[in-house]
DNA sequence: GATGAATGAGGTTTCATTCAT
DNA sequence: AATGAATGAAACCTCATTCAT
């Protein structure tokens, strides 16, 4: 956690750190990324970095709650909480709606994440041992699908939340490699979407 | 490219230097990885390591092409020759199997390439701009089959490319956690071929 | 000598800064000693500090001339004054008594004036060039009880000078390392002084 | 321990770092003590130092391993083994002139000695929770010269131990401040001892 | 006077690469 | 070719001191 001196800065200095933080740790894997390229970047001596933050470790896990935070805020919490009233696929539509969104408003903040994704021991300090939430979560969500018999018994929900994971990812590579598709982006939506319902309902 | 030196040594040597470097490459990013580990891992000294190679890098992207050729080197040559022969799907299965048959008998190689992959800056100076391959592989495969008439016409081949890149990446993924799951391989490829042969399949 | 500002302090106030100076120097040799430290456990900001001392030696400075001047009242001073009228012995057992109460009472202090004996460079820079003064205070003694009669004339002062000073050092030792002998104050008193005198009267 | 790079080195080059060290370690106290002034003095890169100790407390440590055997090579192993053959005097004399010796012929040393005994922390890293082991050589050597009859038996031979410690010290001193005495080596441990007899003798 | 953030020089350590044998 | 010591450019982090309010 940042120090206090780091919560009692001025919001607008505040954000240049972390814009800084973001720009560094967006560019270079963690152990690349420098402190002084931040500090500098950010206007502020390098004593004063330390002032912030215990090291660099601790903005870096600072700025990663940042993303989960900012990221959950995207899905839609009144579909979230009467996820019953909601047909399965309307609710799968939700949540690749929510995770598109977040990616092509925070184009910077993607390859971070995927950086720390890589780096199992550091990813093992900052979010502990805890799995690939995203898979599980379509993994219920599947089976809560078959119960409600809108999905195909057939259909292993195991292995598929971990395919409607894959699929995700692609989707928030399209964002990253942005501008060089001439899609709009309800269509690419509506494409996988319409794939998954394919492949998905029950016959 | 690594120096004569190298290629004059003897085969054994060759594959055990090559062995140390997978080590290392394999649990750190490149930027992590240490000249020095690997060489002791070899069994040579470090002053060896620079006349074979002109530095890191070298031995890196000389490693990276091993790792293409490999992963070429698991699909099957037949079916791709003669891939007018064969339907779509049967050629779907093809790729996916020779992936998991490479990943499963490689797994040391695959968190190389998914770190290389994070790292924007080296991929570049390796793999120069050219784009994932893979998704344009798929992309091409489905425009075959829509001409052949076994895919959905409505199915956008390069959104589609990318998803089924996707999946492939999820696949792999079952392998670097091979052991948390009880599944049984041809299980785990078969539900894949069966959503997606129904989100496909024209209808 | 610290700023006036500082003297302009409460009492009290002068003595919590005074307090946490000694225990941050007690515990940490000069160098090592943190202003940082010493003002949050005074309860003042960095800031005040550089109000009331010059910078960190200023306040160092001080604190010694504290100790000298603290440790010199514990001296009997009508016995200093009127020492003609004492013998030797009655003197000297004066002098071990005197360092003796003032170890016990003020033991934080002690380990201080041993740092910065350590400290050439630094011990230079606060008593000057001027030498071991309880060498030559004993000295003195002794050549005065050899003209008193009392001393063998065999003895030499400058040397055993010396070395009753190692003796004294010693004793504080036994301070320090307080709780680990179950001997009572007095007997190690009378002890030291039953073999000097035994080592020292005239035959 | 030094790494085996460091023992590998010529002579010459162990010794010019060696020397290197203890000027500084001599000169200032274990925190300050810089390794670019050794590297520099020695005529070494920064990197080597790395190369031959773990780290700066490493060289440290070896550097008092070498202090503690240099000085044990000091006395008289022959007395020290059949030390029953030798009366307590004799023997007494033996260790202060060994310890004076020691000190006459590496007066460096000295200085490097005291701080660590300063610096608890360290002492304890170093030489582990051992007691002053001279205060204890001492005492037991009371102990058996009380047996053998030449030691007054209203002596406590854990005071006096601490005692002849004291004044072993300060002869180091008449060391450390050479030059400034005319006092020919041999009078001074004759006065002492000459002191100490008449102190400590079966009356 | 009081505060506490801001500064930056300086110290330790790492490691890719070069050099000398 | 083979070796492994030598090099030095970074990088992180600390903390006395100054500054601005």
């Amino acid at each position: 956690m940042p120090k206090d001196t780091f919560f009692n800065l001025p919001k607008e200095k505040q954000e240049r750190i972390i814009e800084a933080a973001i720009d560094e740790f967006a560019t270079h894997p963690f152990h690349q990324a420098r402190v002084t390229v931040i500090a500098e970047q950010a206007g502020i001596a390098v004593g004063s970095f330390y002032q912030y933050f215990e090291d660099k470790k601790d903005l870096y896990k600072y700025l990663m709650g940042l993303l989960v935070e900012k990221k959950l805020s995207y899905i839609n919490s009144d579909m979230v909480k009467n996820k019953d009233k909601y047909d399965f696929f309307q609710l799968l539509r939700e949540v690749y709606l929510s995770g598109f969104r977040f990616a092509k408003e925070n184009p910077r903040l993607l390859p971070i994440g995927l950086m720390l994704a890589n780096d199992k021991e550091l990813y093992r300090e900052i979010f502990g041992e805890y799995e690939d939430q995203s898979a599980e979560f379509f993994q219920q969500l599947l089976e809560y699908g078959q119960v409600q018999g809108a999905i195909d018994p057939a259909i292993n929900p195991k292995i598929m939340g971990k395919m409607l994971t894959g699929m995700l990812y692609s989707l928030t590579d399209f964002i990253m490699e942005d501008g060089k598709f001439d899609l709009d982006d309800m269509k690419i939506i509506d494409q996988m979407l319409y794939f998954i319902e394919n492949g998905l309902r029950k016959k």
